[in-house]
DNA sequence: TACATTAATATGTAGGTACATATTCTTGTC
DNA sequence: GACAAGAATATGTACCTACATATTAATGTA
């Protein structure tokens, strides 16, 4: 008898691939039936689904239900960056952590942070300024807007000792997030704050999350003068 | 006898992400193995595996064989960045695309390059600087490095007709990708090729590939100002 | 005690069956 | 030809069983 071999999922990934590199299968070409594809690498249709989830997932072909599977016409580079809780990356770093919190208030949103959680209105939040600091030098600031319906227990936490980002991490996992990254040049504001040189450039993170749909907070964290941010591959 | 519904991995999923939520398994925890844990929920190994496998991939909890499932220690906040061809960014804006070849020339790498690929000596490759341009505005500048052992073909490429970012996304697919994103201040270059104001902060966004550990190219992509890089969620 | 060897064990994977679900395609009606 | 209803079909999921694999834990030996 023929001595099937078993053939592990990543095999199979890679033979897809292959099909798909050496020109196979072009951009915008639709692939054979997990079936068919199955019977052709002698495997069982579950082990080429795990190798299609996989290269669905890494952006190289698209799946779905009765159209088939296609060969994205788009390739992308796809990333997956990991943006620790800003304490443990200074430490990680061997500096000491510390968190000043500079301002909290009530105020209405102001239309940058309407937009990034798509309200028409404006609403009342928990604004909060903090600062994080590595060795006492500013590491990044951050402009923070907390949903008081989604959050209101926030305004019962002394964010002066607990910081909102490990508070909320901690409380409030998201279920969405949406993330926005681009350069600026240094403010007053931020001279300040950062001590950065008049006209230097900063690293800026915008983040929104929510918990299904309701939102839990926005903010904006800049970063001081020669922040970089890495993909652990 | 008892009517077992069937349960989805996603409700099994969020079950187990309850758990966590509500503190009843805190950050270092180990969690009940797979088994106990699909006999209490009342549906199959393979489904809390699936659901596991996807808390995992999102950074919730930790998997090691016979060590078990914990909760990790340090929450992050995981985005997945999906980096288009640039092409077809700029298209998707409504722009008309456009590419131009400033210099190709082999040279040996310098520090930069050489600790982007991990390499202890200099070693010759195929730089290619070039423009992409949006309306025939500057959009992105990118220094590129092409290792000339993995990519031989590439000296008899007309790059100044097909652009290097696409032959090579089409050709040579990477295996593994490091990206690194910063801001930098508009050097003199850079204010000539990207027309930007003196002092401006420009968005960086430098990326390595390699197939399996043979290295590819590297590249470091100075964005015109105002850029900004979103996550897809 | 230190270290190598072996057993135990939780997760990972392959294969298989049955059914669910979302589309697309076909067919019928006007 | 336009549109709606129903059939066809490829992917998605749930559940099983049987092994594979990577560690940790236990055990034996010097």
């Amino acid at each position: 008898m023929s001595e099937r071999r078993r053939h592990s999922w990543m095999e199979i990934r890679d033979s897809i691939r292959g099909l798909i590199l050496n020109a196979t299968y072009g951009p915008g070409d639709k692939l054979p039936r997990d079936e068919e594809l199955a019977l052709r690498f002698g495997c069982a249709r579950s082990t080429v689904h795990r190798a299609m989830r996989d290269l669905a997932q890494n952006g190289i072909v698209e799946r779905r239900r009765k159209g088939g599977t296609t060969v994205r016409r788009d390739p992308v580079t796809r990333a997956t960056l990991d943006i620790p809780i800003t304490r443990l990356e200074v430490e990680q770093r061997g500096y000491r952590y510390r968190h000043r919190l500079i301002r909290q208030s009530i105020q209405d949103t102001p239309p940058a942070i309407m937009a990034n959680f798509g309200f028409s209105e404006p609403r009342a939040m928990l604004r909060v300024e903090a600062l994080h600091l590595a060795d006492n030098r500013p590491y990044i600031f951050e402009d923070r807007w907390i949903s008081l319906e989604t959050v209101p227990e926030i305004t019962s936490v002394d964010l002066t000792h607990e910081n909102a980002n490990e508070w909320l991490v901690r409380n409030r996992p998201y279920s969405k997030c949406d993330l926005r990254l681009y350069a600026r040049t240094a403010t007053a504001s931020d001279r300040d704050m950062l001590q950065a040189q008049e006209g230097e450039a900063l690293f800026v993170m915008e983040r929104t999350t929510w918990i299904d749909a309701a939102p839990i907070t926005s903010l904006c964290a800049v970063a001081h003068p020669g922040y970089q941010l890495f993909t652990q591959g």
